[in-house]
DNA sequence: CTCCGTGCAAAAGGTTTGCACTGGT
DNA sequence: ACCAGTGCAAACCTTTTGCACGGAG
């Protein structure tokens, strides 16, 4: 499966999740998402603004917040738990997993099939009903491995 | 073991790590870690603020930050990830997990026991080395799955 | 006595809000 | 034509930084 036809799929599905739901389908929506889905990163709102104001002239960075946050509300993105406190985004919503560098908090994905299931425990007490989860391994990037030598990472 | 024991147990282990690191045992941060144990949410920098500022007359913001990020560095303390883009922190340190509800944000502890271990992948195409884990379920928590009442939560 | 740690004020981000306008439906 | 969505500017909130003072070691 292309990526590109993996996109248009995603495309797809969201512009028949706006219609459900009564959403415009606005330009800007339609390229912040394929922006996000071609990134592979996990992008802050600014970068995905910076990504597409060539495509989008007068964009607005707080258009660019809204529109994320209506792409996590339909379910086409995900947010990203970073300890840097800025929200990230994930175009991938497929179950997946995160390993973060403790030495240069990079966050790196790790695709779900590596990882043995895990079976979501009752949580009976709680009353708490489970949908998903996502695993964040921590542990040392190869790079922080290195004998302390040219370990520069664009904080991804 | 009372929870009272538990945190001396913890106070001691801080007041050891100090002293092997060289780092001054002031009262700031004796006090924000005490407040920190005590508390079985997942505060911010403020809310510890706001919490122990009647015990340290012309405590500053600053230093709580300060103090939250050695205690992170030293180990005694854990950064909590959370998708609101503020940083929480989390006085336990054992291994757990986290029930987030989708509907209403509320972040719930969940005990490592409860939960089947999770063998760390090889990671060996990446070179990342594990060193712990933790994982995040999502779902719906019990106020929320009933019928749209009363379901109020000081956003934790 | 020497620094590390703190307090204060100010800056730096990141994110949200109010309001008028525009473009989807 | 109507109303959701956008752009802009300003507000807001969290976190960081520079500097001088004071207290821990």
């Amino acid at each position: 499966m292309s990526a590109s036809f993996e996109a248009s799929r995603r495309m797809a599905e969201f512009e028949r999740e706006c219609r459900r739901r009564g959403l415009s389908l606005t330009v800007q929506r339609r390229v912040i998402l394929e922006e996000l889905i071609a990134r592979r990163d996990h992008p802050t709102a600014d970068q995905i603004y910076e990504g597409v104001k060539g495509r989008l002239p007068g964009l607005s960075r707080t258009t660019v917040y809204r529109v994320l946050e209506t792409l996590v509300e339909v379910g086409v993105a995900h947010k990203v738990l970073h300890h840097d406190a800025v929200v990230r985004f994930d175009g991938v919503t497929e179950r997946h997993h995160h390993l973060i560098c403790l030495e240069c908090d990079r966050l790196i994905d790790l695709e779900d099939s590596l990882v043995p299931d895990v079976h979501p425990p009752d949580a009976g007490p709680t009353g708490f009903s489970i949908r998903d989860y996502s695993i964040t391994f921590t542990g040392i990037c190869a790079s922080c491995q290195q004998p302390a030598e040219r370990r520069r990472w664009q904080s991804n």
